[in-house]
DNA sequence: TTGTAGGCGTTATCAG
DNA sequence: CTGATAACGCCTACAA
């Protein structure tokens, strides 16, 4: 039943919103009053009870601009996600580190604002809004070597944890995450000790500290064996990067029977390719993956894979940034959390 | 090669930011002048000059808390999703609806913030923020009905727009979505037309409209022939909801040849009940999902679905915000998009 | 074209 | 315990 015509909504002429000063007005006391009751200071139990009174007669929420202004602190703390073409919301790690993240500043009554920066313009202008007291710190995930927005953060001194460490963090700022080159180390060398003789790996692009680290523990586990030959790079992490990755790994070495692939979104990619070719899983291949994301469990056969603590590293780097807000010194340099090696059917 | 010591941080103590009243100073002219100079006012290409320089060398960034409150402007758009239990930015489809509008909202040079609602506790900070002036409009995504900050949002007569229609939703916030009850009647429609007698669905809480649509548009297309034991309803969207719920229609209805899923990652479990069971797909059931999800191409078979035009739903609710930022009127009620069923290999 | 000054809504200081 | 009063940093009339 839809009614046949409706006017317009009018232009929104942002309505005046009740102050401190209405509410002092209607509770017969002064503003500096107001102000007392609602943080918590010295009050006689008549004023707070008619400024109370007040409030839940013509409403009032405090405004945050003016507050933060005035004591120069937002209680917002932003998360930073360097989205490079697709979502970095959308990688189902980031999104639980957030969630980590969020349950923790939550609790600590502090509000996370999810800054996304995709192209120079992001950048620029959320430059502006981590220096211009929009936030009181900063969380920056999936950063890589160079990116400015460090720089930025440095230079302000912003209070701030980053996740992962790219190369050329530095210790001004803390960084969590976790220790890629031995996790691969220890799944490859699984791996190898289920008996394969030819094991590869599809890697990603090498402009991030996960992915170098990965291949790094790959080649360490590898130790003579390591052929150049046996590593292909791939653009992304999409399962359509894994497939081209597992085909091209296919024709350079037919022989092939094990597979190591940088996430398990890549890996998952890979055993479409591998059924394409007609090779079992792991009977004639064995594969592991990164992550323990969906991918994981979902896949046939399910994965073996690397687990990280992800909520973990969300609430570290959340505590991280709270006590430097609190002024409490924190060590620079980094915290590193444990992985696991979760085995499954694929290898 | 790590140090062996690292002192601590000191603590930050948030170090004074350069004003305009610095700037002034600095380049011997007026505050009056610089603010002017900053927003495009008459200046004189001499003030300008010794204005630019000041700020090259002892850089500034305007205080945002300052020019909001002054303004009652914050430059800033709140994109609010209602998260329930798991990550809501984790949705593919939420994720590109960010990104679309960030890319809008950015264009207009305004700031996206992300919101995520979790707990009551984040709802009553979440409001504060609304109403606090921290931003200029908002973004709801994935609310359900009576979702407290639609209220809120009502009262306060923020300019926003919602993605999706809750039941309750009203004409005070314009919204923008699909038309879910004619693309499951067409999608169901194209299914049965392939020979289906037995067709089921896989149908999700019914707390939000999608899904009460998608199951209409089921039951529409199914005419007479529908039957309330063909539809099971599964708690949550997660593949193992889509297997349980297709053991439990295979149990139901052991002569099943056909399946419509809530959405893909419902449908992909399906096809795992159904490799299970030792049915095959689309032989012996035609399969259909949801969403055009990354799991529809990964899925074996490949599902047929229904395209949503995720990327204009998610521009378009940020054009709706900020005319209404602009002053202009915009027409109550909603934007309805068109979808396309998308017909793969699962039917 | 430029300078001056008032005020946005809060909180904090300091007398009463 | 409470009430004035002065900032916080910026923008914008208004006057020069």
């Amino acid at each position: 039943m839809r009614r046949r015509y409706r006017a317009p909504m009018a232009p929104s002429e942002p309505q005046r919103r009740t102050t401190v000063h209405d509410i002092a007005a209607a509770a017969g006391v002064s503003r500096g009053t107001v102000s007392r009751a609602l943080n918590g200071g010295y009050v006689s139990a008549a004023a707070r009870a008619a400024i109370e009174e007040a409030i839940a007669g013509i409403g009032f929420v405090p405004n945050t601009a003016a507050r933060t202004l005035r004591t120069r602190r937002s209680q917002a703390v932003a998360f930073v996600a360097l989205g490079q073409h697709a979502g970095a919301f959308a990688d189902p790690n980031i999104g639980a580190v957030m969630l980590a993240a969020n349950a923790v500043l939550s609790g600590a009554d502090h509000q996370m604002v999810n800054l996304l920066l995709e192209s120079p313009r992001d950048t620029e202008r959320v430059a502006r809004h981590l220096s211009g007291g929009f936030v009181d710190g900063a969380i920056v995930v999936s950063a890589r070597a160079g990116d400015p927005i460090i720089k930025v953060i440095r230079d302000l001194r912003l209070p701030a944890a980053v996740v992962g460490h790219p190369p050329d963090l530095g210790d001004a700022v803390p960084y969590v995450g976790i220790d890629n080159e031995t996790a691969a180390r220890e799944i490859v060398s699984r791996l190898l000790a289920t008996g394969r003789r030819r094991t590869g790996m599809i890697a990603a692009a090498q402009d991030r500290d996960s992915c170098t680290d990965r291949l790094a523990g790959y080649r360490s586990a590898m130790g003579p064996a390591f052929e150049e030959h046996l590593v292909v790079r791939v653009p992304g992490h999409d399962h359509r990067c894994g497939a081209d990755g597992m085909r091209l790994l296919l024709e350079r070495e037919p022989a092939i029977d094990g597979v190591f692939a940088a996430s398990d979104v890549l890996a998952a990619g890979a055993l479409e390719a591998l059924r394409e070719a007609g090779r079992a899983v792991p009977g004639d291949v064995g594969v592991v993956g990164f992550d323990d994301s969906p991918w994981a469990v979902w896949s046939q056969p399910r994965l073996s894979t690397v687990r990280q603590p992800i909520e973990e590293i969300g609430s570290a780097a959340a505590h991280l940034v709270l006590r430097q807000l609190r002024g409490e010194p924190v060590d620079p340099g980094g915290r590193i959390l444990p992985t696991t090696t979760v085995w499954r059917d694929s290898a």
